[in-house]
Parts: structure tokens; sequence; C-alpha cells
DNA sequence: GCCAAAGTTCGAAAAATATCGAACTATCGA
DNA sequence: TCGATAGTTCGATATTTTTCGAACTTTGGC
């Protein structure tokens, strides 16, 4: 399997960022893994078809939001918390839902 | 002129702002709103169709991201930077440039 | 009242995204 | 090696956005 586009910290521009976060479905991924951690594809697609989960994962690669890796026949899809802070400081803070909201 | 839509503070979506902002000119004119402060529409348009600069300050104002009041024959467009901060927290110091970005 | 200026709205055409099935790839286990 | 599992890629269609001209609305000035 050929290793995923992804852009280095630097790279990781605001408008694909926003692209990405604009789409209910992949609000709500990047809200799971900041809060459960690493996921595989599957424990967060919501009976949709796998095409359709797979487009948004890359979605949210190519922003620069996630980062996969591989783990036996699963691929494993892990915020890159640390990178998107240091681009973005305080952005995640507002996705991820604190309590009392 | 009626009144444009404008949704209240608990009401702007996360989505809707993400959206909102995921385009380049949109970005920028909210970049300039929160250095220069209000501006007419006009003052941002870069050489493009009155239609299209009146389409991309609708989206940000139903978004929420702007409010818009009538002075004379033109109209002033200012962020509503309470409100967004209100609502979520940080998320313009994320959009607008510090010195040294 | 008439004209000009600043935006808005409408409608149609172009471009970008999303959706989903089918075929393909890679890895693990028997 | 043969399945089975987990995703990816491709291609086609549907939906959403964007773009832009033309017609319309509102306000101010003469």
């Amino acid at each position: 399997m050929r290793h995923a586009r992804l852009p280095a910290s630097e790279e990781i521009a605001l408008e694909d960022v926003f692209h990405a976060l604009s789409d209910p479905f992949r609000l709500e991924v990047v809200r799971r893994l900041a809060t459960d951690g690493e996921q595989s594809c599957q424990a967060l697609e919501g009976d949709r078809p796998k095409s359709s989960v797979s487009h948004h994962f890359r979605v949210l690669r190519e922003a620069g939001l996630i980062r996969t890796r591989n783990e036996g026949v699963t691929r494993m899809n892990a915020l890159r918390r640390d990178d998107i802070e240091q681009r973005f400081p305080g952005l995640l803070a507002c996705v991820v839902p604190k309590q009392g909201d």
C-alpha cells in the first residue's frame, strides 16, 4: 500500500483545514480522534459505504489533520495534535467539545 | 432594503463558520475586517463583479461572522468579534495573522 | 422627481465536492 | 496458497458552490 500524501507541519494551510472541518462527518471524526485517540476507519464509519469513508479520511489527511499508519490489516488514524497546535495554536480547542457545551 | 438574516450568537454553527472561512477571498475579508475594522463591500472587492462580492459577504453574514449596517448609500461590514469569541473562544486568534507569521 | 452610487437578487452556466458501487491492493491466518 | 478483512482507487452521477451579467432596490444629492 502506497504511502499517503501528508503535508509537513509548516505546509498545513488554514483554508484546507477549514474546508476539511466544514463537513459534519469529518468534524465528528476529528472530535472522536481527539477524545478517544487513534481509531481505525471502520470504527468511525456510520453505515456509510467504505469508499465514502475513505474519501473523507483522505480529505482530512491531505489537509494535514490526521496521520495514518498501518497496523496489520487495518489503518489507524490519529489526530496530528502537536503539528496542528504548533501551526495554528488554539484551533483544536475550538473544535473539541469542552464539558458543559 | 430588507434586513439581512443574521444568526444569534448561540446559533452560530461551527461547520458554517469553517465553510465560510475555507474560501481564500472570504478569509482575506475577515482578516481585513479584523485588522482594519469596519469596511464597505467595495473597499474589499478585488476587481471582482459586485454580484460575486455580494455573494461572499452573504455567506459570511449567514455564517454569523459579520454584521452589516447601512450608512447612507453604502453598507458597512464589521466582524462580530465578541459574538464569535463568546461562542468559539480562540477561533479568531487562529485566523488573524500575528506579527512574524 | 430624476440620476448616480452601492449592493442585492435572479438565473443560468461552470467548477468543485460528495456519493456509491465495482474492481483492486495489501496483510493476516488457516 | 486461498480466503477474508480493511481500505483505496476509479468512474459515473448527483449535489453544492462559485461566477457573472442583467435587472432591481435603496439612499443621497441636485
